[in-house]
DNA sequence: CTATTTTTCGAACGAACGTTCGACTAGATT
DNA sequence: AATCTAGTCGAACGTTCGTTCGAAAAATAG
């Protein structure tokens, strides 16, 4: 009955991943809870008991979605700050990567931020995890630069989740055709960020060179 | 059966919050698609079919509950903002407004920010429309500080929309065991806030007086 | 006390849910 | 050719869902 020959294990994970996309899709437009496996069996052209052969319970399909895109998001980030020293740039690369990410793929995204609560122990753990080793990195980031003496004296934890706030909450207002573009808007959240950190000196600028900070410029560009 | 007397329609409208509270816990809990209204049965004390007696479907129970919510948080807001006229003062009271109502009433606030998917058309739009004059409110706070000189050149929307971003997001992170209480939570948020998106003078100050800012005096009061 | 209205609830409805099962197909292996 | 394995699905399972209905109790009015 299949019309295309599914040879090997390559396809299978392939049809896997086309899966897990199109639940991501329906998940984010109806919530966990609302959307069924009927929903998804539509959405992905697989019959309702076909797609058991995939996964073993809409929990761990769930699961999957969101180990997939938080392991995704982390990697990438560990990549991108590899060579990065300097603390403002190394924020200013969780940011970006952070936002980036969120715009590519805003239904896993979108899943991801609205739909922890679903999840349940066995699960609820290990993704529960994974947001944590996330925060402490962004964590640790922040404390390197208030060692740099660029933060006044705050609450850090108050600070770095506010900073996560102002990201997360991106997916409930974005509009691609209305909103600045990812990279734009992550100058614009990192701009906000470290200035209102900051001890009133210096921070806010444009993209500098690898390492230093480049001459004040006035950032042109506004919109009403 | 009922074993106090319910003699009068005051009596029916106190209930009917009653149930609103229990409501707004369970759907916090369980999410919208997640709760039954066999959950909200038990917790609430009134039998299954007794709960239709005062809302009509699940939809609207769940409409009655953001209405509530959204309708004082704004009367609530009005009223502190009537007499002043310092933008960043205004500011500052928005900011202490929606953070001191948000842990005041987390249930209800959970459910205002985390289920608006969930309600349809009928209700959405009027739920969405309260929203709408919300935003609003805050964005023409920020153009009286923009007219006013004390922010620079920026996107206005996506601004106010990080502002909101912070503020919304506590839910998800704060314990009141460990965090900083209502008043000093809406202190950092808007000091990171006005900071963050100030020309570069004045902004982070402790509350001063009505109208014109104190002279510069360093807040204490860290915590590591 | 009687009549009327307001409030309550047990029982049941049909629909939709997540999940299971056994049969079937088609390519790979021997 | 016979056997095996991976993949697919229709049909059905038992459960839970939101909602309805008619009767009965409690409060109010005359």
């Amino acid at each position: 009955m299949p019309r295309s020959a599914p040879n090997n294990h390559r396809d299978s994970q392939a049809k896997l991943q086309r899966i897990l996309r199109q639940a991501a899709r329906v998940f984010s437009e109806k919530g966990f809870e609302g959307a069924s496996i009927r929903d998804i069996s539509r959405a992905s052209g697989v019959s309702l008991s076909g797609l058991y052969y995939y996964f073993e319970s809409k929990q761990k399909l769930l699961y999957l979605i969101q180990i997939h895109a938080f392991t995704s998001i982390l990697q990438r980030l560990e990549r991108r700050l590899a060579g990065l020293l300097d603390p403002e740039e190394r924020l200013r690369t969780l940011v970006a990567n952070h936002i980036e990410y969120f715009l590519r793929h805003p239904m896993e995204m979108k899943v991801l931020a609205h739909e922890d609560l679903a999840l349940e122990d066995p699960y609820r753990r290990e993704v529960a995890e994974i947001k944590r080793r996330y925060y402490q990195l962004a964590r640790s980031i922040f404390d390197e630069l208030r060692a740099g003496g660029r933060v006044r004296r705050m609450n850090p934890r108050v600070a770095v989740l506010s900073l996560f706030g102002m990201m997360n909450w991106i997916y409930t207002w974005h509009h691609p055709r209305v909103d600045p573009p990812a990279d734009r808007l992550a100058e614009i959240v990192a701009d906000i960020f470290l200035e209102g950190v900051g001890n009133g000196q210096a921070a806010r600028r444009a993209r500098p060179l690898p390492i230093g900070r480049g001459l004040p410029q006035h950032r042109a560009r506004a919109s009403a």
